[in-house]
RNA sequence: GGGCUCAUAGCUCAGUUGGUUAGAGCACGCGCUUGAUAAGCGCGGGGUCGAUGGUUCAAGUCCAUCUGGGCCCA
């Protein structure tokens, strides 16, 4: 019996499960979309649309996909879905970026481990699988995660073509005058004996030995100067690299600050006056000292102390950087090993003197002395281990110790750089190299002055460019690598380099159709063959070609050249680069470099930046705590899956850090489920509507239902702004907020009694069956950048009853707001019921709680409201129960200055339960199926 | 150490030009429902807005300092 009237009923009906099951899902449909070709269906609906260009910063081409590379790539895609949507033409060609020291030296390390030498272009072939390997692996778990992309567009650093584009590039930097050659102390890897890059480079701990020395100043030198000659007289310096000493030629001070005369008993020092005491301390001297004289720093300038051990002067020079944080106040200056210690040099027009050759060694040069010859500089993995300096260091201090120059000695902890790869300690060292001047031909005002006309989001990220392009240094572009793009000059026997911009673009050509390698198995002549050589050039016979390569910061920021200017389907300038901040200094730096010397200005409109992931305790990913799997995607995607993983991304403010946990992942998975569900809700509810016959015009829709079409147009109005800012996580809490609240608890729950009981073709069941349907459809395509399998998928069963269909979500327009949709007037009186309707929940629960009454359709209420509200609910009289779920409502006639809300079950007014809706009524009818409530009595007779 | 940046309930986010008892969703607790059911509904607890000091009649909101985190650099 209750079963056959359960069976009168229009209970929801669908096949879109509640179930995700996401990991086994997601795969069949991007097998669904490369078969139904959804990205090239995409790009041909939008063909004569303007475009949106989205350039990719190709990720680096050694391993799996970090999850940190999978929120670059999602916030790229959820863009791109978004702007196609919106009307744009989206052409989306990911990069690769390939060339680059820890590729080489992992194909180097495998090779060494079977004992095997083999030439640069073997090696280089190595390389180049190895980098197409992991290309491979990477698209695949790139594509998993649902990012749509062509693919057979892909730009690879790698290819011979973009490679002379990157040889094109530099020529125009060589066209500007701005590529020159020079000693420089750089940073260099003992290791791999190659000059590293910025980005190469590690801070660690590092525990150095920390040295005062002291300089003697000659008696004629003190008098020269004024200072008392009668005791033995040092300028005490103090460093924490001992193995610079040998190459010490000067001392600095700052010209501005106190220097004293300290007579410590015995003999006498000069320092800064701030510095007196730390050094006295550290030199554990009993006796007080006292001060003999007090002087500036600038009078001081020329005064020249000895070597303690080599025999020539070490003057005093002036410098402006000099701090009274640390140390003496007199800093040791070796020109050829520091960078404020090289402009001294310059400066002062001292040698830039380098005693240490590439493998880290003091070489024999005559002034190095004989006992220090042949010492490495390098501290090895295992002397960190077992907190060891290196033979350099350890010999220096055994010969200052040896001609009693050393006035003191601690260990010291500090952050020092390291070479990324071998982790060792890099020193700084100044060898032949190539620079690109960056203060040339204004060509660092014109890079300042590009930056002021792109759009930085956040706006923050134009001050840390800025920032970074006016501190940044002369660009050091030499690698001494053999992965990567060569340097396209030629030296003599003497060393003497030969760069030309045409004979550059002329070997760009030949590598072009050659391939790279024929710079390394080609002689000279085979390289210049029927290449017009500048004047002053020797024969091509009499050249070699270099081995340096170019640094891969290069290869990246040339792909504007190289891609957006070559592939006709896209433009330059880029409307949008997105990245992470790091790359303010990296690809939207060096990007912005060769766009301004190479291409006349930034390559981008736009610049957005996200955030790093960090674990739950804020800490980066790679320091909090351990982790059983390697953070990549797709461990990530096993366990949640890709739209999971898609929603977590939109969730949070990627302008900050971006935090992720288990607990984060799992309340991203419960308002996945709330909006499957709500899609759920909303197709079981159509099952029987066919938009095309059973729609209700808006004017004519019911008045809750018009309310829930207010609701929507204000939802895709505010989601469209937050996605047109960038803000997803806006998105989301709207989406969240509405489903959960507006549509599950509000909207929906209400709509059930109407949905299941009235007669099929009832007017109010087709008025909320229209509603569902536009909100669904608005709601769906909202969701669809983000959640893009599940979008998809609630879409084909929507209007193709099928799991899979043709007809994707993701060819479809962006919402919009029908006009009519917005009606102030309703919203504000569902403010006011809703109101209410919050204060009757309120009081049936303690009746419920008593076991008064148990779903409140068995409740009565008599609401004697406020005045204000006393005109809505009048004018909305019929439609309260329905609102509050509720049999019966009683209205007090008047006003009431204390408004209150009774609760009663229905029962106690006489009236009868309807078994097949489950309302009270004051009486039933008899039917067929036995005694019911009109309307049911009604729904029947019309359904059947 | 320097540049940029962040800090609101357990989690993710709102908090307009400083102005009533700081909001939402999720999570949690207690109920209801069993006709969205590995679903749905209701109610409830929970925050000295990182810390300290200041400006103000009034500060999560302005200023300073500090602490902790992130990216970049030294």
């Amino acid at each position: 019996m209750a079963q056959d009237l359960k069976d009168t009923l229009q209970l929801p009906k669908t096949d879109f499960p509640m179930r995700a099951n996401l990991v086994g899902r997601e795969p069949a449909r991007i097998a669904h979309w490369e078969k139904i070709a959804l990205y090239r269906s995409i790009q041909e609906k939008r063909a004569a649309a303007p475009a949106f260009i989205l350039h990719d910063g190709p990720p680096f081409t050694n391993g799996d996909v970090h999850i940190g590379t999978a929120l670059n790539k999602t916030l790229k895609d959820i863009t791109l879905r978004f702007k196609s949507m919106s009307g744009f033409r989206t052409p989306y060609v990911p990069g690769w970026d390939c060339h680059g020291l820890p590729i080489e030296q992992k194909v180097a390390r495998e090779l060494q481990a079977k004992k095997k030498t083999v030439s640069t272009s073997e090696l280089r072939k190595l390389c180049d699988e190895f980098s197409e390997g992991w290309i491979a692996k990477q698209t695949k778990q790139f594509t998993r995660l649902g990012v749509l992309a062509d693919w057979k567009s892909e730009y690879k650093t790698k290819n011979p073509a973009y490679e002379a584009d990157i040889i094109r590039t530099f020529s125009a930097f060589v066209d500007k005058g701005l590529v020159y050659r020079s000693k420089k102390p750089v940073y260099w890897s003992i290791p791999f004996e190659t000059a590293l890059a910025e980005a190469e480079i590690e801070y660690k701990d590092h525990v150095s030995p920390s040295i005062w020395v002291k300089f003697a100043v000659p008696a004629a030198e003190a008098q020269k100067f004024g200072l008392p000659a009668d005791k033995p007289l040092f300028v005490v310096i103090w460093t924490t690299t001992p193995w610079t000493i040998p190459a010490n030629l000067a001392i600095a001070v700052h010209p501005e600050y106190e220097y004293v005369v300290a007579d410590t008993g015995a003999e006498r020092i000069i320092v800064a006056k701030a510095l007196l005491e730390p050094v006295l301390s550290a030199a554990k001297t009993s006796a007080p000292a006292t001060i003999v004289k007090t002087m500036k720093g600038a009078e001081l300038e020329k005064l020249a102390p000895r070597h303690p051990f080599i025999d020539r002067p070490s003057p005093v020079v002036l410098a402006d950087y000099v701090t009274m944080d640390s140390g003496t106040g007199c800093v040791h200056t070796a020109p050829g090993h520091g960078a404020e210690d090289y402009l001294t040099g310059l400066n002062y027009s001292l040698e830039i003197y380098c005693p240490v050759g590439d493998d880290g060694r003091y070489v024999d040069d005559g002034r190095v002395p004989a006992d220090l010859v042949g010492l490495t500089t390098l501290e090895t993995v295992e002397d960190l281990e077992k907190k060891r300096t290196s033979p350099a260091n350890l010999a220096v201090l055994k010969k200052l110790e040896a001609s009693g120059a050393l006035l003191a000695h601690q260990r010291y902890t500090h952050q020092y750089p390291h070479c990324w790869r071998s982790k060792t300690p890099i020193i700084f060292r100044a060898v032949d190299q190539w620079f690109v001047s960056l203060d040339s031909n204004n060509t660092r005002r014109e890079a300042l002055a590009a930056i002021g006309k792109v759009s930085w989001v956040p706006a923050w990220g134009e001050a840390r460019i800025r920032g970074a392009v006016e501190a940044r240094p002369d660009w050091c572009i030499s690698r001494q690598r053999s992965w990567g793009v060569p340097i396209p000059a030629f030296y003599d026997d003497k060393k003497t380099p030969f760069l030309d911009a045409s004979v550059a673009r002329a070997v760009a050509d030949k590598i072009e159709q050659r391939g790279t390698n024929s710079w390394y198995d080609s002689t000279p002549a085979q390289i210049l063959e029927g290449v017009k050589l500048p004047a002053g050039w020797p024969d091509a016979s009499a050249l070699t070609c270099g081995r340096d390569t170019l640094d891969v910061w290069i290869d990246s920021g040339s792909s504007h050249v190289a891609v957006l200017r070559r592939q006709s389907q896209l433009q330059w300038p880029a409307d949008l680069y997105l990245e992470g901040s790091d790359q303010h200094r990296g690809w939207f730096q060096s990007s912005l470099w060769t766009g301004v010397i190479a291409a006349g200005g930034a390559p981008y409109k736009q610049v957005l930046t996200h955030g790093f992931i960090v674990g739950e305790d804020g800490k980066k990913i790679s320091k909090s705590g351990q982790y059983e799997k390697p953070p990549t995607s797709d461990n990530y995607i096993a366990q949640y899956g890709a739209d999971v993983i898609r929603l977590w991304i939109a969730s949070q403010n990627f302008t900050e850090d971006i935090t992720i946990s288990d607990k984060i992942l799992n309340n991203a998975s419960e308002a996945y489920r709330l909006f499957r569900n709500t899609f759920r809700y909303q197709l079981s509810n159509l099952f029987d509507f066919d938009p095309a016959n059973d729609s209700v015009p808006v004017a004519q829709l019911d008045t809750l239902d018009r309310w829930a079409l207010h609701q929507t147009a204000a939802l895709v109005r505010d989601c469209t702004a937050a996605y047109q800012a960038y803000e997803f996580h806006r998105v989301y809490q709207l989406c969240n907020h509405f489903c959960a609240v507006t549509l599950s608890a509000t909207y929906h729950d209400i709509l059930k009694d109407r949905l299941y009981t009235l007669g099929t073709q009832h007017p109010l069941r087709r008025s909320s069956q229209t509603a569902i349907h536009h909100i669904f459809r608005s709601l769906v395509r909202i969701l669809a950048p983000v959640l893009a399998f599940t979008a998809d998928e609630a879409w084909s069963f929507a209007y193709s009853k099928a799991e899979y269909a043709a007809d994707s979500v993701h060819l479809q327009d962006w919402p919009e707001i029908p006009a009519e949709w917005v009606n102030p007037e309703i919203e504000s009186d569902m403010a006011v019921l809703l109101k209410l309707r919050a204060a009757v929940n309120e009081s049936i629960e303690p009746v419920r709680a008593a076991g008064g009454l148990g779903k409140s359709l068995d409740a009565s209420v008599t609401i004697a409201p406020d005045a204000a509200s006393q005109k809505v609910l009048e004018k909305h009289r019929d439609f309260l129960p329905e609102l509050f779920i509720v049999s019966h409502v009683a209205l007090a006639s008047a006003p009431n200055a204390n408004p209150s809300v009774m609760v009663r079950h229905c029962q106690e007014l006489g009236h009868h339960r309807c078994p097949r809706c489950w309302r009270w009524v004051p009486a039933l009818e008899a039917t067929a199926q036995g005694a019911l409530c009109p309307r049911c009595a009604e729904a029947l007779r019309t359904s059947s």
